[in-house]
RNA sequence: GCGCCUCUAGCUCAAUGGUAGAGCAUCGGCCUUUUAAGCCGCUGGUUCCGGGUUCGAAUCCCGGGGGGCGCACCA
């Protein structure tokens, strides 16, 4: 509705309502400006008090409690108010803490004062200052003392009481869902803290956060379509990556030993509930451990997030309660899908066999033998994980960069970390191997000729990093959307992204 | 890409094929402890867009667009 092609305020664009709801807000501009007011020439404002802090400070004080000497400066949005006459007006502010009442009072302000008050419009941004006191009806209020107007809304707010709905409307224009749905902003503030405290959490424990190229020659690391873009000086076709795996191992083998990155990765598929097509990935790798020590590392990291963000080891997804207290479980991959579906790893294992289980399972025939094998786990053994599981052990078939079992040429020492049903962490101990490595990419040449386009062209440069030796390394990936969903309960993808991909209108 | 649902005033929502309505917001009036303030009054529409059927379409049909959900694809 709002990406306007015009600018907003061309009435040509705009229903009558909307112009005349605009043109009122502009003339207590005008009204404004007349008596000296520009809202826009604000640049500053003292600040000493939050809405909360003051909500939490004087939470003893009652209606019968004398009054309060101290003077508070807080500034915010006006988002509504509440007129008693001429004299006197009730109004809420909402920083970024949250809502705190005020009083502007003829008594206090003088008349020409609440005049000007009169003249603002819900959505202005004030500065007020004055002494607090507990209202009849019980909530802290501001006695405004003096106020200033800090800056001015044009256009109409959504209804004050249901605030914005329209999804469409909420992710095109999330300033206004951010500006009046609380809920909204507390999940993106939740966000915010979370991804500090990763980061925390991986720098107190010795890792160094690099910052590897997003536009690469070949993207490689996953298997998934890139994004292509194009340098026009070195008239280069270059891909948008789709995972950090590669240069940060290099950075291994240069001898960096413990490296993480949080960044943004871009993947070109499909928009669903889960998958946006850029997305924030957390991408660790630590040399000398093993894939167990990963797994512990793992399960302490997520651990201290939930009690970070909940104060404690539960947390409620949707209609789910979920536990995230030590230890989390520990399958092994073909374990459990015998235990949940009664499927043999021979068949499994066997490129004819996993096709008949598809079949028996009424699944759409998959390209490859892997493709088969991560459906069949997805709709036998995900539904079941809802507390977190560690399901480690993966078939060596579809893990092309984790190292096999010494004991076990088939498997390799990998896990994936499933909870809320769906995957929160994929981990494995790094092939270091360069033979073993440029075997793996040749197969998957095959696998790419077979017509499995999402299977990267290999990245030789990186068999040759190999070569020069790197050390044990363990790896991680962690999908930091998603891992927020289930750490603020939300459903979609989407609504974790400030600014989802949609398509643009007309 | 396919299927289902959806799009009505600035916002939130009504309206069996028969004059498009309400609440909030806006505008005007009354009110110095209200908090979805209250009371009185006035405004406000390209019913997503384009065709069609019909005496008559927000409503039914066809085509197109946006969004949501599911499937497919995919971490």
């Amino acid at each position: 509705m709002d990406d306007r092609r015009l600018p907003p305020d061309d009435s040509e664009e705009l229903g009558r309502r909307e112009a005349e709801l605009r043109a009122a807000r502009r003339a207590n501009l005008d009204a404004l400006r007349e008596r000296g007011i520009d809202p826009f020439k604000a640049t500053h404002f003292e600040i000493t008090a939050h809405a909360t802090d003051l909500t939490e400070v004087y939470a003893t004080l009652t209606a019968d409690s004398p009054p309060q000497t101290e003077v508070h400066s807080l500034a915010g949005r006006l988002m509504a108010v509440r007129k008693m006459g001429k004299k006197a007006i009730w109004a809420d502010v909402w920083d970024r803490t949250g809502r705190l009442q005020i009083y502007v009072q003829e008594d206090v302000l003088g008349h020409d004062a609440v005049a000007l008050f009169d003249l603002l419009d819900i959505g202005d941004f004030i500065g007020v200052t004055g002494t607090v006191f507990r209202s009849k009806k019980g909530d802290l209020t501001l006695r405004v003392a003096s106020f200033e107007v800090l800056s001015k809304s044009l256009a109409p707010p959504p209804d004050k009481w249901h605030g914005l709905v329209d999804v469409e409307k909420r992710y095109r224009q999330r300033y206004i869902d951010l500006a009046v749905n609380e809920q909204v902003r507390e999940t993106f503030i939740k966000r915010s803290k979370i991804v500090a405290e990763i980061r925390r959490f991986c720098d107190e424990r010795g890792f160094l956060e690099c910052e590897t190229p997003v536009m690469l020659h070949v993207a490689g690391g996953a298997t998934a379509r890139p994004f292509r873009t194009h340098h026009h000086a070195l008239d280069l076709a270059l891909d948008m990556r789709i995972a950090t795996e590669l240069n940060l191992k290099r950075l291994i083998v240069g001898g960096l030993e413990r490296v993480y990155e949080l960044g943004r990765i871009f993947r070109n598929e499909g928009i669903d509930r889960t998958h946006n097509p850029e997305f924030t990935m957390l991408e660790l790798y630590a040399a000398y451990w093993s894939v167990h020590e990963m797994m512990d590392f793992n399960e302490e990291m997520f651990s201290h997030l939930v009690r970070h963000v909940h104060g404690g080891d539960e947390l409620v997804y949707g209609e789910r309660r979920i536990s995230f207290k030590r230890p989390f479980k520990r399958v092994k991959y073909f374990d459990v899908l015998a235990e949940y579906g009664g499927l043999k790893r021979d068949e499994l294992l066997d490129p004819a066999g996993v096709f008949r289980i598809q079949e028996s399972l009424r699944l759409p025939r998959s390209q490859t033998h892997g493709q088969a094998l991560d459906k069949i786990f997805e709709r036998i053994v995900e539904p079941r994980l809802v507390d977190p599981t560690f399901v480690h052990d993966y078939p060596v078939l579809i893990s092309p960069l984790a190292k096999r079992k010494p004991d076990d040429l088939d498997v390799v020492d990998r896990y994936e970390l499933f909870g809320a049903n769906f995957e929160l962490a994929n981990a494995f101990t790094e092939l270091n191997d360069p033979d073993d490595q440029r075997a793996r990419f040749e197969a998957q040449i095959q696998e790419r000729r077979k017509g499995d386009e999402e299977i990267p062209p290999p990245d030789w440069d990186f068999v040759n990093a190999l070569e020069y030796g790197m050390p044990p390394t363990a790896g991680i990936g962690i999908g930091i959307d998603r891992l927020v969903m289930v750490l603020t309960d939300n459903a979609s993808i989407h609504e974790v992204i400030l600014f989802p991909l949609q398509r643009p209108l007309g």
